[in-house]
DNA sequence: CGGCATGTTTCGCC
DNA sequence: AGGCGAAACATGCC
């Protein structure tokens, strides 16, 4: 989904429902779950985050959104991201896949929250299992990072993927947090170690905020601009090259001069 | 037109 | 048994 970043910045755009009651909810039966009609008449009681997930918490059931690659959020009309850097800016009806009305103070005719996802990976669940998410990525302590990744076979980008392991970070920050901590991507967990865990924690409490504060995933020294064209790494006074390949699956753009399995 | 996209789930394979 | 990688999902865009 957007990630946990993207998430956050919805999660205080949606604080204003908190009190309002649930007029009206219309939603996309083939990604919303309809049981989440007995939401209506309810009152919002908070609006929390876990990693990439917001749920809406009601005098009934809760409400859990998870935005897939293109979803966002519209409360009372504004989205707080407006554009997606994989998806256009349009704003079709037909892709909103939960619309929620609240008494009294929808504005106009526009619901008060919404949920447009136009490819529709994105899915509305009637209270959330978030059982088997990880710590989450802006809490999570040093000692419980290291706890999580423990035991893990897998390379360090995959695993701080893993929502299981550490919840909330997706492919944008996770290539930024190891960039800026230096440790490569394809680096197996036992080989980074306990020094490299810590550094990818250190990096991970000085990037997010930075990155939350600028507006998102897409704001870190990793930008799309540099997602596509590559060229020097702007890490300090590396002399490297970016590069881009494949770990975990995923589009991964790196520098080999600077990110190592042994930190800088 | 081919390929790719801030994600999660499922399916086989160890 | 259970973790892991690849494929599937769905649709828009360059």
């Amino acid at each position: 989904m957007p990630e946990g970043l993207e998430a956050e910045i919805w999660r205080r755009a949606a604080q204003p429902l908190i009190g309002r009651r649930i007029e009206r909810i219309e939603l996309d039966k083939r990604v919303a779950d309809p049981a989440l009609i007995a939401a209506v008449g309810k009152r919002i009681d908070g609006v929390r985050r876990h990693g990439k997930v917001i749920v809406v918490d009601t005098t009934g059931p809760a409400i859990g959104i998870r935005f897939g690659m293109t979803g966002r959020l519209i409360i009372d009309g504004v989205a707080p991201i407006r554009q997606l850097e994989y998806a256009s800016g349009r704003d079709r009806s037909n892709w909103d896949r939960i619309r929620l009305w609240t008494y009294p103070e929808s504005a106009r005719d526009a619901p008060a929250m919404r949920m447009n996802d136009p490819r529709r990976l994105g899915r509305v669940d009637i209270d959330p299992d978030l059982s088997r998410l990880g710590p989450d990525a802006f809490e999570i302590s040093a000692a419980a990072l290291a706890d999580s990744l423990s035991g893990r076979r897998t390379s360090m980008k995959a695993a701080l993927m893993n929502q299981e392991v550490v919840a909330g970070l997706g492919n944008l920050c996770v290539d930024e947090v190891l960039f800026s901590a230096g440790i490569s991507p394809m680096a197996t967990v036992d080989a980074v170690g306990d020094a490299g865990t810590h550094q990818v924690w250190r990096a991970m409490r000085r990037r997010l905020p930075v990155m939350l504060e600028r507006g998102g995933s897409i704001y870190g020294v990793i930008d799309p601009e540099r997602r596509r064209n590559l060229g020097r790494c702007p890490f300090g006074r590396c002399n490297g090259s970016l590069r881009s390949d494949k770990v975990g699956g995923r589009t991964t753009v790196w520098c080999p001069a600077h990110q190592l399995v042994e930190f800088c």
